[in-house]
DNA sequence: GTGGTCTAGACCACG
DNA sequence: GTGGTCTAGACCACT
């Protein structure tokens, strides 16, 4: 189910913290819903048990799951932890980031622009109508 | 003329290329156009030498620019070096990022998509109608 | 100056998180400001460089400092990252925790008080005028 | 009456030595007063017994309740059990860690103060002048 | 079984 | 030298 590509520039913790946190945002993992433990992704992916710990440490650090030791690890009913000023610097820098990171792969604005809204087509068709809390 | 900001969570190379990639890609630096040398640079952005080196390095394997000996550098005339499958699984590795960073963020698509087309439009006033190669 | 109680219930890592946000808060640190390296302070310490790596990790998350590859890590100016409906949530949880910690070591009210307004009085003197945003 | 929330961070059983603790050191508890039999509060709780048995015993360990064979479990009559030094390095602790939490949120002292009396002012309504011993 | 903490030691990226 | 990532393996707390 979650994959991890050793071309990826991106470190494997943060390919999983990406990966889950696209789960959740796009209603495939909903609300209370159980996510693998420690032990068993980290076998599935066939990474250290170490390197899983850390992407649900940053997930949880981030609001979107919890954990209940001897438990399990389970997706946080959603809430705004960021201020509004937060939300806009980071996505200007996010986006500031992906243009560097394409710019210089010969794409055309134009090209660019296709992708973006086939990949944003993709979520709002899981995501049909986003909560607002 | 670039700039180095010490808060940029970027290392400073990264910058450097990012920086004049982006020039290049808007077309502010043609083809042809003369760099300035690998210690003037230095000396103007006060950082190390060697870490103009590596980015003028990495610009040159990316074949943005080209080093003529005893003469100096100068941006090349745009070539593909990236085989289009590399370069759409840059695309699609950065896209992905991107997303993650930005939907845990809760924008709506819509948000996103106006935000994008806000920063895509500002690239193409700089950009009319660049290679399609 | 950073001290270590072997039998203080927290772990190290939430111990040396703890202890730099207190200086920050005081001002103690200054914006700015650099912290001993990670090895430096796990030497120090005499604490795996790994668990000072994880402190660091922590305060970088909360916006508190920012480390730079190759350079070291240095208190961030402040800004206020989370939205009042996330800190106000915090400060109860918080609140809640501490009571919780210490209703039962038959403290009464009043001396409750008593020491928190000490620990309050040490804050507001290395803080004669915080700064808002 | 006693409250188990599936949000809260702390533990099952931490959640039931807490409440218990804070019912007696409020005075809504009296010494005497008899309390549910494990197997009534895991029922009404719908938690495991063992967890019950296990925040018994961890109040039984503290000197706050006492389980008299046959009959049924009681809050026990105040005694000490901590030594004095030992009581206030938890109180250090605990309030070391209470303000590093909470002035990194950016909450001036003033704020916290209000707070914090608050409530205390809360505590000391069902706890009107209780053992100074 | 679950998650959390810590250690030891390795390798990489950066300046 | 700096910080960041990953592994391997240990021990603890909790259910």
């Amino acid at each position: 189910m979650l994959q991890i590509a050793t071309g990826d520039p991106r470190p494997i913790f943060r390919q999983i913290v990406d990966g889950i946190a696209m789960k959740i945002a796009t209603g495939v993992l909903e609300p209370g819903a159980r996510l693998p433990s420690v032990r068993a992704l980290a076998m599935q992916l066939t990474v250290n048990a170490n390197t899983v710990a850390k992407a649900y440490a940053e997930l949880t650090a981030q609001g979107m799951i919890e954990s209940r030791k001897g438990v399990g690890v389970f997706v946080s009913t959603p809430r705004q932890t960021l201020s509004d000023i937060e939300r806009n610097r980071r996505l200007e820098s996010a986006l500031e980031r992906f243009l560097a990171d394409i710019i210089s792969l010969g794409f055309s604005p134009e090209e660019i622009h296709e992708r973006v809204e086939d990949a944003l087509g993709r979520l709002r068709e899981n995501h049909p109508s986003r909560r607002k809390d």
